[in-house]
DNA sequence: CGTGCTGTTGCTAG
DNA sequence: ACTAGCAACAGCAC
């Protein structure tokens, strides 16, 4: 279930080992997952080369050196599992990148994705901006100090459910279905109320909102997968304490009515009608 | 056994 | 231009 929270952590858990060390391997065993595996551009931003610094931004995993920058999405089932072995352990891995750390060890990382909705980009160069997924980003919630007027502003423009639109990575990256839902319930915003009906008072409670589940997901995540290498390839994702999501039918955590469940373009979304307006 | 649902996001059709 | 809906896929709950 990666979201930002999860693809954050797992950047931290794999920073540490990649940042100064070498690839020295690198392992295909299938040319496309979401898009084909660009294997000669890849191969030659990072075999043999040192990784100078690993970064996310949105959900996209940078690795970069001084040739370019591999950019990695997990898509809805993808994770990086760290092995001391190159042979892979686990169904659906369908890339490896070895490297030798600082005191001369090989260690693997393992790509495991088995819905394959994820990705492995390659980009030139020593500007992310350039890839085109990367350029058309919002800007990041926990960097954005004026969040809520970025919003408004945006959202003053639009005629679409508030929660669609947080979820729109031109908008703000990082909000995905989960923490859509536990968001607008903190919040205390309905996920059908349209953007252009907002007031700014709203969009302040929404930005709040927004960063505080996250930073808590985080905080979650970095507890929960605290040393990434001693995990040894069980790196699975961390449980987080959901009051909206997926509690269709149960108590609300704040009143005595039900949390509700209905789709909103295509996803499925939860509430409460009477803390939420 | 089906059947329907699932964390993402770019593309296509309206 | 803006928005809604779909596709890519495996796994799992029912």
């Amino acid at each position: 279930m990666p979201e930002l929270p999860e693809v954050e952590t797992l950047k931290n858990g794999i920073k540490p080992a990649l940042e100064g060390s070498t690839v020295t391997y690198l392992k295909f065993y299938r040319d496309n997952l979401r898009f084909e595996i660009p294997k000669i551009f890849l191969k030659k931003i990072l075999l043999g080369e040192k990784v100078t610094d690993v970064s996310r931004r949105s959900k996209y995993i940078l690795i970069k050196t001084k040739v370019g920058y591999a950019i990695i999405h997990l898509g809805m089932t993808g994770n990086v599992l760290y092995q001391k072995d190159k042979k892979p352990s686990k169904k659906h891995t369908h890339f490896v990148i070895g490297i030798e750390n600082r005191s001369g060890e090989k260690e693997y990382f393992h790509y495991v994705d088995p819905r394959r909705f994820g990705f492995i980009d390659a980009l030139m160069g020593d500007e992310v901006t350039d890839h085109p997924m990367i350029e058309r980003l919002g800007p990041e919630p926990l960097e954005e100090k004026n969040l809520a007027k970025h919003l408004y502003k945006k959202g003053l423009k639009k005629k679409i459910a508030i929660k669609k639109f947080i979820m729109d990575a031109s908008i703000v990256v990082g909000v995905g279905n989960i923490y859509a839902s536990e968001s607008l319930f903190d919040a205390g915003v309905l996920p059908t109320r349209l953007t252009c009906d907002l007031e700014l008072k709203e969009y302040q409670a929404i930005s709040r909102s927004i960063k505080k589940i996250l930073k808590r997901a985080i905080k979650a995540g970095g507890t929960t997968l605290q040393d990434f290498k001693n995990l040894q390839g069980e790196s699975g994702y961390f449980e987080i304490s959901l009051k909206a999501y997926g509690r269709e039918g149960k108590k609300c955590s704040n009143c005595k009515h039900i949390i509700s469940k209905t789709t909103l373009s295509g996803r499925s979304t939860f509430f409460c009608k009477n803390c939420q307006v």
